[in-house]
DNA sequence: TTGTATGCGTTATCAA
DNA sequence: TTGATAACGCATACAA
């Protein structure tokens, strides 16, 4: 329709230099008579890269990763890239399996929130990457050149806990993942500090770790409550983890807030909703999905960037779960 | 490395029936051999498809949408495609953009839950559509060939109403969506249906239209509990309005299930954990999911096969926000 | 500055 | 049953 070849075609959609403005008027005005796209997948063969990212997440139930996503969606559009989210449901299996379905997509790069387990193939692809790829609050394999955000989780656990010693808590307990998991780890460590700093010894015996799931939570809440010196206080150290807390505490015949203090992690739709609200050690999620999008965009755009850790702050939001005077 | 050519590769490959088992097996050991996979993008270029599906979300904060996430993507994994999830953040131009997208990257459906505005441009697509359609939740376009999910709103809430009628409540209130938006439509045609299956009139002044968000529903159920003669029920349309209804109710001075009633929709975290239990009218999101996809599927696998409608039902959840007796 | 020709990794057609 | 070859739609090296 415009009269000319094929190549000139492509050199004026590709913004080539050498392109006369005559020429790139007739082609234009062809493109747009026509109503022509180029077609992506063609372009994908041709440049050998797809501009499209993998996002793996473990959970997307869990509600704190719908900000990750957007974060991470709106850094990628920005950069002129699409996003192609799996979830692979807390399965390792599906972890694996989504992660070779990205592979043989040849997307450019991976963002990677592994499920709870996490998976041995998956370690090995990110120490052996035929392609970038970014971790999201998990340990990087050793030997690992992936880049990584973390989160700052002991700062703001050790922060909670502190709040709630200055409280006059002492019997307080802390729930959390396995010490498998980096973010539950962390936890754990900030809650030791909290005791340490203030010169107290850590009451080792309250601090269950094992799952993060709600079930985990209402079982050892349930245990906790219900011998001679139970605790005044208690931390979640995981969003999932605090309903099953509130249900043990309801069915235990605690209130919430009264006669029992609770600080849980992450903040949620039910922790502002809740009566009363409930304390959290909060981070800016949104801000994780964007900082690791730009992490892996910088490697993807030039091979020379090496990988770079970043780590995002948290801090303790204090509300009526846990703002009131304690057994002492 | 097995020495036969590229041809003979392709249909031990690809199962072609005219293959000897010698070949097969020199060709199968060479890949494993190798570690060969075949290039998908290429695959896509020769075949004219992707194997992909597109899957808009309109918001996937709310967190019925996890559960259809997870329904769409087994259904599709188990038929061997992947699903490029989008996320549109309530944004009609993302809902364009991201629709744009999935057709310049050739995938060979798309679902679609748009935003609560919708798009025009969304509307032309599902109505000359180059691909298969299908629609969870949301009006059909007129003259548009895309197959739909719904879910029957009207039962469920007519149900819900009844309840609290039977409870003695008459001055009920109820707050939704813009009757734009199928979901809250047929909410308010539900509520509106069991008023007359009682005889009683439709307290048309307390039925409040506009919005999903929790703000609007904050600000509506301020100004209905501050009149003289306020609603001892509200039902929330919708899970986001939830939110903004138990603010307003807290402020209002007004305790959940002593007295005033309260019935929501969507079964979510956070009417299960709260206190009392939230009782809702509930539906089954994975099933949506996966009756959505297969609708899909079986159209892309069949030209033939015409666009199907399905519906599934809503029921209602009975819990202690509204089982207590009444004013009358 | 523009056009011609080649190849990206497959699959499908055709001939052997 | 197998192999040679063209084509999918584009980008680019090279020739003009």
């Amino acid at each position: 329709m415009a009269r000319v070849s094929l190549s000139s075609v492509s050199r004026v959609l590709t913004n080539h230099p050498d392109v006369s403005a005559r020429m790139r008027e007739r082609v234009l005005k062809a493109v747009s008579g026509l109503g022509y796209e180029p077609h992506l997948i063609a372009q994908s063969l041709r440049r050998g890269r797809t501009d499209t990212l993998g996002f793996l997440i473990g959970d997307i139930a869990n509600p704190v990763f719908a900000d990750v996503i957007r974060g991470a969606e709106d850094c990628a559009r920005d950069r002129g890239y699409a996003v192609m989210l799996t979830n692979s449901e807390g399965d390792a299996r599906l972890d694996a399996e989504y992660l070779r379905l990205f592979l043989r997509r040849k997307v450019d790069g991976i963002m990677l929130v592994t499920s709870e387990a996490g998976s041995a193939e998956i370690i090995q692809s990110v120490s052996h990457p035929s392609i970038p790829y970014v971790i999201l609050d998990r340990d990087l394999p050793k030997g690992s050149t992936a880049s990584a955000v973390y989160c700052d989780h002991a700062v703001g656990m050790q922060e909670a806990t502190a709040h709630l010693l200055s409280r006059g808590h002492r019997n307080i307990a802390l729930l959390s993942g396995s010490p498998a998991l980096r973010p539950a780890r962390e936890r754990a460590a900030g809650f030791r500090a909290a005791f340490r700093a203030a010169g107290l010894k850590v009451p080792e015996h309250l601090i269950r770790t094992g799952s993060l799931a709600p079930d985990f939570g209402k079982q050892e809440v349930m245990r906790l409550l219900s011998v001679a010196d139970p605790p005044s206080a208690i931390v979640a150290g995981g969003n999932r983890l605090l309903g099953g807390v509130l249900e043990a505490a309801h069915q235990a015949g605690r209130a919430v807030g009264r006669n029992l203090a609770l600080v849980s992690c992450d903040d949620v739709d039910l922790t502002r909703l809740y009566r009363p609200p409930i304390s959290v050690v909060a981070r800016d999620m949104y801000e994780m999905g964007r900082v690791a999008c730009n992490l892996l965009l910088d490697r993807i755009n030039d091979a020379q960037v090496p990988p770079r850790s970043v780590t995002l702050p948290t801090h303790l939001v204090v509300r009526g779960s846990s703002d009131f005077a304690g057994p002492r």
